[in-house]
DNA sequence: ACCTGAACACCGTTCAAGT
DNA sequence: ACCTGAACACCGTTCAAGT
């Protein structure tokens, strides 16, 4: 009974919910199937390529956003659901963040944002530039978010006061409304204090 | 003739700048300074700490913004300069990136950020989200911009079209405008197309 | 077609023992 | 005080040979 590809897919999944990123070896994979590390090479062609393929995987289960309401709360529900997805997968942000790989910008949830800002009216350089600060922004802000609650856990970071969600909502507003407000950067000084 | 902390910084800033972050290992860097593997660890604890040493270091090169500026001209200027600051070492995102772990909000650049957000009369809430969407989105992106550079030295993926310089600065002024721009959200909707 | 066995070329870290 | 020698417990990847 020879095992198959998704066979492989299957328990890295396992591995990295259960034991995290650090102990998804192609060693501990292989013994995880019965198998020697050297069998995975002929299903797959390195690490790389399983890392890239858990994150699609993690990424495709992103929701659609609902697109009966106004353009930019589909862009705040699309964020939010973001990090919600990354926060349920065990060290999910830095699966992401290590194998995407500059393809973010033409991956499925890419193009969304750049159709959801258009549809805001708004033109498609403006909407390719809010897709390039929402992404990072999310996935960079998780991805600590992330890092920090394991450290936190194993007693190396002091664990963070106060409401995580409120502070992620506060600051992916900020990049909203960025999103929403082009122009500001072209507007009049306004004096300070 | 005993090394000292300093001489293995050096060594790992020389590796770090010729053959790349991979090829920092604790043994490489051993070989280099002609010493043992082990010798390393009576100076430093573990390569993590050294790494986040690197980082700091890289980050110190970032200049402080002329304070004689529009506060939001500053925080611009500050964003280039950072993304600058890494993009004039080798993987220099990702050492950022890697060794972090959460002291972002912590560091003198957060502190200045805040700082400047809220000279420009903004509350401490609103520019510690600023901080934490500016930070986050720079750091990501130039990280994607740098690694995705190394991929397309290697053949990997195909070179990027365009002013990548452009690319940034219209992704940045995103951020920005929602920086200074926070009462957009609670704004009257604005007709769509 | 699919896997084993065995190797190659490495890692970070520890620690008794030496000087 | 500072380092060596030697080990421990691993890595990812390749590839002839087997079934």
């Amino acid at each position: 009974m020879a095992i198959r590809r998704q066979d492989i897919l299957a328990a890295a999944q396992r591995i990295l919910s259960e034991y995290g990123l650090a102990d998804l070896t192609m060693r501990r994979l292989a013994a995880e199937l019965d198998v020697q590390p050297g069998a995975l090479y002929w299903h797959v062609p390195n690490k790389q390529a399983l890392l890239a393929e858990l994150a699609d995987d993690l990424l495709a289960r992103v929701p659609e956003p609902s697109s009966r309401r106004r353009w930019d709360r589909q862009l705040t529900q699309l964020a939010t659901d973001l990090r919600t997805t990354l926060l349920g997968q065990r060290d999910g942000a830095e699966v992401v963040s290590a194998s995407r790989a500059s393809s973010l910008d033409t991956s499925h949830l890419g193009k969304r944002i750049v159709e959801i800002v258009q549809a805001g009216g708004h033109t498609h350089a403006h909407a390719s530039a809010s897709r390039d600060a929402l992404l990072h922004f999310v996935i960079g802000y998780t991805f600590d978010e992330q890092s920090h609650a394991l450290m936190a856990e194993h007693g190396a970071a002091p664990a963070r006061f106060g409401d995580s969600d409120a502070a992620y909502a506060a600051a992916l507003s900020v990049v909203i409304a960025g999103v929403r407000a082009p122009t500001a950067g072209r507007a009049a000084p306004r004096p300070a204090g």
